[in-house]
DNA sequence: CCATTATATTGATATAGATCAATGTTTTTA
DNA sequence: TAAAAACATTGATCTATATCAATATAATGG
């Protein structure tokens, strides 16, 4: 079975308020508010408290834990999706990890206790989040194995292939990610991933351009990706 | 902060349950069939059809992904907890992870139809389902997070807690798991865990006694899970 | 447009932990 | 209860990848 990759989830997140009424969707609008996010800023905080939950209507964001210095991202978020919805227990809420903006982003933030009485009310809308609770713990759980299971080629060309399917729908993009923040995604030190680039350049996987990258042999790398 | 130990949720997914009304109740015990597991057989497997959500009765019973021979043990499931949740999705239904028993253990299996039907019937027993999925994907992100920013003698620390204060909830507990089932978990070589429990106990931290095992200084393990 | 700072690149070195190999011990089974 | 199989232990070696150090290049701000 080919690995996953595992960096985002689909984008169809939104898909869920389809499932509410004329009504209920009048009563969420009213209680959201949308705010726009500047490059690095952050969106929501490891531990505070979880009051909204986030609908990321425009831009690019990581969603990551923290333990003093130390960070994992455990995934990217692309428009389209919501943020926070493993917030929405009954005792505790506060957010659970962070997430901050890799560009200019516009994010609605939706009142956490209507989301609930939502869920409460509307129980094809409460099946539609349980789905996506179910996805991005399916996201989480591949992105797990490939970070703890696969070297290092494996998991960059993991991280490539999921950039060019999921995340920017393209076999060439721009990528506006520092080396720095591709290693994090990847879970190894910059100068590894510079080093590894290099080489997939070389064999002529990609070719590189800057900040310009195209999947060259997308074959050879989704090999790397389930060996490596 | 303290990094939170990691291998298993709280054991308390069946208050869920208690959501339900009487009719419902019995609706789901019509629903549901109980079966037995001997040790090493596998509840779910990974791939095949989610017919069923699992409660389970009695035992311990790991749950994990595979690709091809290399394992991921994503937890330990204790009685109580339910397995299967995050196959609740509204199109695909396959187990997206296997699971497996560590020793006899006693399950329920309860139709994922009529498990899907209550929740869109009752919106409390719906979030209560999706208190648990929050809960689970803490879990997971602090697993993930051990298993990849910790070195191995933090990761079996964490795992020595956790099972001590989780799983058997007493500081001295009979182990029935192999060297290579402690080493799948604290996601090692079997070498490196006989290694570390053995420095463990040079340094009385623990008292080992062939399968039992007994933690001694618990301040200084936690101390290790912190910071190793 | 120059100075400063951030980012990228390259090479050299160190090391955690895997793997390999051999042996001892316990458990299972026939 | 003897033989076989599974598991545990110890030591030696190897390697992927982090870390350190130095320099080059690009981005930013006054």
């Amino acid at each position: 079975m080919a690995v996953r990759t595992s960096c985002t989830v689909s984008d169809d997140h939104y898909k869920c308020f389809e499932a509410l009424t004329e009504e209920q969707t009048a009563l969420l609008e009213k209680k959201q508010v949308t705010v726009e996010y500047n490059k690095g800023e952050i969106i929501a905080k490891h531990g505070s408290f979880a009051s909204h939950v986030i609908f990321l209507c425009e831009g690019l964001v990581k969603v990551y834990i923290e333990h003093g210095k130390e960070i994992l991202i455990l995934k990217i978020i692309s428009p389209g999706n919501l943020i926070g919805l493993s917030s929405l227990t009954e005792g505790e809420d506060t957010f659970q990890y962070s997430a901050a903006a890799y560009q200019r982003s516009i994010a609605k933030l939706i009142d956490i206790t209507t989301f609930k009485h939502l869920i409460r009310e509307n129980g094809l809308f409460a099946s539609r989040v349980i789905s996506i609770l179910g996805e991005n713990s399916n996201q989480i759980n591949n992105r797990f194995f490939c970070l703890t299971h696969r070297q290092s080629y494996g998991r960059l060309a993991n991280l490539l292939l999921c950039l060019s399917e999921r995340v920017f729908k393209s076999d060439k993009f721009e990528l506006d990610l520092t080396r720095k923040e591709l290693a994090e995604l990847a879970g190894m030190s910059t100068e590894n991933v510079i080093r590894i680039l290099k080489k997939f350049q070389e064999d002529d996987l990609i070719i590189l351009k800057g900040k310009n990258i195209e999947l060259h042999n997308i074959d050879a790398i989704q090999r790397i990706c389930d060996l490596g």
